[in-house]
RNA sequence: GGUCCUGUGGCCGAGUGGCUAGGCAAAGCUCUGCAAAAGCUUCUACAGCGGUUCGAAUCCGCUCGGGACCUCCA
């Protein structure tokens, strides 16, 4: 079976295929670190990690780079050129690197609760100033660059001449030539598509490095090139990313890397669709954002309770990738139950085994279902990783896995084959490639305690004291637990 | 204004022209001391109008609605 992904570039479902044969270089373009992350940053970090996975799943030794944007950028091209993370850090009365350091550690800590494997190499932009330089020169010998009171512009036309500029966005570079809108502050530009490799300093501007051009900073397309260049090479597979960052960033980075390195720099763009908030894409600019923290502890006007990080993936999971999805507490809500239900079928899944001594009949229809079913889970996470029929497929499943357990199917009618390769299915989409997690596991004194409980309310109810039993499951339930009576007369129980 | 995407049952969402996606909610039933959990059943939708086709949610056209990008943006 051979994987397919959706290539942005081509807008077609493209076979997968390696560069180097068992290896995959991917790149995804990863936080700016002057603020907090919020449930639309999610989504990207979520989706290559599934991507990460299930390529590690297939056999392929996977580089993975996920860059950490923490130099300032200008706030809008052309304006005035101030510090995103200067000008806050003046207001914060923090170090520039003081403020890039908390929002780096908050976004690792938020990654670490969606169970996000770490990247491979995780390069800062600020640590890659030299090779952004070098690369700027490079550009500048080739003539695709020209400099201008200390800031140096990528000339588009004269690229547009020659290379496809505006392919993977799908514009048209007259239309972007021509468009009549005035920004300030623009004169400096030979043209209004241009963009800036680097940017002059203005005295204000905190963070600066001194280059061939006077002090100044990296514009802001150039450093995933850099960086993508230097770890992947000139050509690498994946590159990565939200769909807004189509243009311009992706478009420039194709330019700046086609005349440095003179390759398209990726085969492969991948583009995550938005989060949307009743139908509006979540942003700052819409100020309509849940940040992260808001969102685990239920602290924000639109939730009606906190939602675990767990719930959060698998809601991404139960959509596709390049479709919008629309957040919601309900919606959320449907999620937590939804993976609940799932993840205790797959707890128990994990205990079943087949009890027959003597010769079993086998239910060939079932049988075959199981198979069929589990035989899915690559095939349509091969068709553009399409992780919501997986779920669907798995859905389908529980009921039957929670037959089993109750009785009202014999496990025996299914073969030993079918039952290992369920539970190996589910094992390793839900863990390894969905990477989802259920609770921690409980110590072992509050087994104890739970099993005496239990204990004391089997007596009770065997005595008809029904007032102790009720109160024992009751004042349980207060605690967060569940205690749920099972069909052959044992009682489980779990935290909600 | 330009480019592009999209409109699925109460809600969220899969859907490659022909076969019930799935989840949540709701209703009924089974089980249960009661409940919960679990199982089973019900709810059969594709914005509107035309067209292509034996057959369309799926292709084409028009209309209406929503959105994204064109500026920082996941």
């Amino acid at each position: 079976m051979s994987l397919k992904v959706h290539n942005s570039y081509t807008r077609q479902k493209e076979e997968f295929k390696s560069i180097t044969p068992g290896h995959v270089g991917m790149y995804v373009c990863g936080p700016t670190v002057s603020g907090e992350s919020h449930l639309g940053h999610a989504r990207p970090y979520i989706t290559f990690d599934i991507v990460y996975r299930y390529l590690t799943y297939k056999g392929y030794k996977v580089r993975y780079v996920r860059n950490i944007t923490d130099a300032g950028h200008f706030e809008e091209e052309g304006k005035a050129a101030e510090d995103k993370v200067g000008k806050k850090a003046i207001l914060e009365k923090l170090e520039p690197m003081e403020l890039v350091q908390k929002y780096t550690n908050l976004f690792h800590w938020a990654m670490l609760q969606f169970n996000c494997v770490e990247p491979s190499i995780e390069p800062t932009a600020t640590g890659h100033i030299v090779e952004q330089i070098t690369m700027i020169e490079k550009i500048l010998k080739e003539g695709y660059a020209y400099v201008v009171n200390g800031s140096v512009y990528f000339d588009v036309k004269k690229y547009a001449a020659s290379h496809d500029y505006g392919k993977l966005s799908g514009r048209i570079i007259d239309d972007l030539l021509e468009t009549t809108r005035e920004l300030e502050g623009q004169e400096e530009k030979r043209d209004r598509a241009d963009f800036a490799l680097w940017k002059s300093a203005a005295p204000e501007h905190i963070m600066r490095w001194v280059s061939p051009w006077g002090e100044g900073f990296p514009g802001w397309h150039i450093e995933c090139s850099a960086m993508a260049t230097k770890y992947l090479g000139a050509e690498f597979d994946i590159h990565g990313g939200g769909m807004d960052l189509q243009f311009p960033h992706h478009e420039s980075e194709i330019a700046q890397s086609t005349i440095c390195n003179h390759h398209n720099p990726a085969r492969y763009w991948m583009h995550n669709n938005m989060i949307t908030i009743n139908g509006r894409k979540m942003g700052k600019s819409y100020n309509n954002v849940i940040k992260l923290t808001e969102l685990f502890s239920g602290n924000h006007p639109l939730l009606t309770q906190a939602f675990s990080p767990m719930t959060i993936r698998f809601f991404i999971l139960q959509s596709h990738y390049r479709s919008t999805l629309d957040f919601g507490s309900t919606a959320l809500e449907a999620s937590e139950k939804a993976f609940k239900r799932l993840w205790e079928a797959y707890e128990i899944l994990m205990k079943l085994t087949i009890t027959a001594t003597r010769q079993p009949v086998l239910d060939v229809e079932l049988n075959d279902k199981i198979v069929r079913m589990v035989n899915e889970f690559d095939e349509f996470m091969d068709d553009d990783f399409s992780t919501a029929k997986i779920l669907a497929n798995m859905f389908e499943l529980a009921s039957t896995i929670n037959s089993f357990k109750d009785k009202l199917i014999d496990i025996n009618v299914i073969s030993a084959e079918t039952l290992a390769l369920l539970q190996k299915g589910f094992k390793t989409y839900l863990e390894d490639i969905f990477g989802l997690k259920g609770a921690t596991p409980n110590s072992d004194s509050l087994e104890g305690v739970m099993h005496l409980l239990i204990d004391i309310r089997r007596e009770a109810k065997s005595k008809k004291d029904y007032a102790t039993s009720d109160k024992i499951r009751n004042q349980l339930s207060r605690l967060g637990i569940e205690l749920k009576d099972d069909k052959d007369g044992n009682v489980s129980w779990s935290n909600t």
